[in-house]
DNA sequence: ATTATATTTCATTTTATTTTGAAACTTTCA
DNA sequence: TGAAAGTTTCAAAATAAAATGAAATATAAT
């Protein structure tokens, strides 16, 4: 049973490089098998692959669903529901991006806006703070745009930005 | 006191900002500190100032030593080590991002190109598998390849990378 | 309407991560 | 060399995050 333990291991890998990309470890392992598995599979298949408990698959898998990266799907004649990852990959990219740029990069572009445009009294440490938190304001804010043009593009968005890198 | 009330806020939105994108919460405050503060701080100076213990402190520092993003400083006469971040954000940017390929992007690669390339029995799963982890490892490795490129530029990344999308 | 099947919720438990603090270690000065 | 000042280490404690599992809820079939 060799592809059983590739399997494995790409679900371990993906489940690692999911939880220091902003998905938690579980929800990205759910997602590496739906994303590797032919059909779609029904919590109890997920359970007992993953070994994990209902619970577990059902608020995770929710949490897939709300980052928009896998979907439900109901098959004729069953009355459990299956689940399937989106198969594009550039698609899963982009939502990924756009989504923790919403949670994260935004409010905290928020907060530095604000407290970069306080005034303060007219020291030292006052002033050498405004500057910096203008300064990283101005930085993220452009990372944050970088990203959004990145990522509207629908298709290849990474083919296409490398292309325009090169040339 | 309005200046602290917003330097806190200031400190605590960068830990959060830090612990999502792969830098630890009390890492990324000490890091927060040092960027607005106009002269180095030395150990007991960012203790008081986080609330944080001794040990704490000592291993965040060093971690951030060893991200490349602060460094120690020595004041003529003073005994104790002074610590500052370093001031351009870009090189603090350019510096995380290739960190972070490093640590986490290049081995999920590996093992991305090792199963994919792998042979097994010729099962639809097996195929699938297979198809769908070579796809990924593309994506990746040409994902890691723009984050290079981009990367590679030493000043004014973003806006250049920024620049060059638009036109 | 009742039963059977499937899913969600959430208090509790488990596991993982951070933090502490005191001892060990290092360096500097007298 | 020895004491003082500073830093690091790491086992234990505290905290935070994730997982369990059983009860509650929802949905479908008879």
């Amino acid at each position: 049973m060799e592809f059983e333990k590739a399997k494995n291991r790409f679900i371990q890998t993906w489940g690692a490089l999911g939880s220091s990309w902003g998905i938690n470890k579980t929800m990205a392992q759910i997602h590496a098998l739906l994303m590797i598995s032919d059909d779609s599979l029904s919590m109890e298949d997920i359970m007992d692959e993953l070994h994990i408990s209902r619970g577990n698959a059902s608020m995770n898998l929710r949490g897939l669903i709300d980052w928009g990266i896998i979907h439900k799907e109901y098959k004729p004649g069953e009355r459990r529901e299956f689940f399937a990852a989106e198969k594009d990959i550039n698609e899963l990219a982009r939502k990924i991006a756009r989504e923790r740029s919403k949670r994260e990069i935004k409010p905290a572009l928020s907060v530095l806006r604000e407290v970069s445009q306080q005034d303060f009294e007219d020291t030292a440490d006052a002033n050498a703070f405004k500057a910096k938190t203008a300064e990283l304001y101005e930085f993220v804010s452009r990372a944050d745009n970088m990203l959004e043009k990145i990522t509207e593009q629908k298709d290849n968005w990474v083919t296409k930005t490398l292309l325009k890198l090169v040339t």
